[in-house]
DNA sequence: TATTGTTATACTCTATAACTATA
DNA sequence: TATAGTTATAGAGTATAACAATA
């Protein structure tokens, strides 16, 4: 059996994927930069964004979300709490556990940078119906590897 | 005049730029791990993907191209040459300046890197040729962004 | 005097280990 | 004893400011 030559469509899905990374690196820095315009860090902001006002989350959870250990989960939680973004709860039926919920002005931060985050750049704007839609399958289909 | 109603075009627009940002949110440590694999941290390991080895780019290019400040050009620089990966020249024409060149060893890693990186998820091998041609010219339109 | 890069130093962020409280 | 979270501390990474060398 004769050894396999790379055929046309992997080759098409190597182009493709690396232009997703060019993207991607070329804007590493856009993370850390929408983090800066809200007088955030890019860990914290993280942190932020994982919270919730309705469902108060464990301490656990946004280690987690963050990929950090529970010590460093424990200072960027101190930092929202300092500025009055997050709440420390105890509930009552296990008392180790604390839970953390946004506040009203933590909600309202939240809102702030989604909706800036969710204004697409004109390059998006530009595109077809037909092209956005391919975009927003593709991304549906990657999002929860 | 009737204030504009957000158009349809607009919402779709949105939503693709939002399954990309959070596909660009959930991969974000994916950048440090695919670094760390190479013992090297994110930092270092963009100024060596920002290296070349026929043309050798002065400290500040290492600067620009990090998004960091000349002293911290300075200290990647540093590590990268520790590991015989880059080599430090000075140009007769202007013996201010310091040009940075990746050596063979630099030139094999960052190979090795970008073959790795090129590797695409299955999900996206699972694209249709015509999902992939969209993904491709649509990410080669936002790259010089 | 202006520019390029480095050194000395301090600050920010993150992790490891020891500790407290609760189960 | 095991688990959740915090505190004390050390380490990695980044920036600011002063400096040396060259133009």
């Amino acid at each position: 059996m004769p050894r396999r030559v790379e055929g046309l469509h992997e080759a098409l899905a190597a182009d493709a994927w690396g232009r997703i990374w060019e993207f991607f690196l070329a804007n590493r820095h856009r993370y850390a930069s929408l983090a800066a315009a809200h007088g955030l860090n890019p860990g914290v902001m993280a942190a932020l964004l994982s919270l919730d006002a309705d469902e108060p989350k464990p301490m656990r959870w946004v280690a987690e979300a963050c990929h950090c250990d529970a010590s460093n989960a424990t200072w960027l939680v101190d930092r929202l709490e300092e500025r009055g973004l997050v709440e420390r709860r105890t509930p009552p039926e296990d008392r180790r556990i604390k839970t953390v919920a946004l506040t009203p002005a933590g909600s309202a931060l939240v809102g702030a940078i989604r909706a800036e985050v969710l204004q697409p750049p004109d390059a998006i704007v530009a595109l077809s119906d037909d092209e956005l839609d391919v975009l927003r399958t593709v991304f549906a289909k990657l999002a929860p590897e």
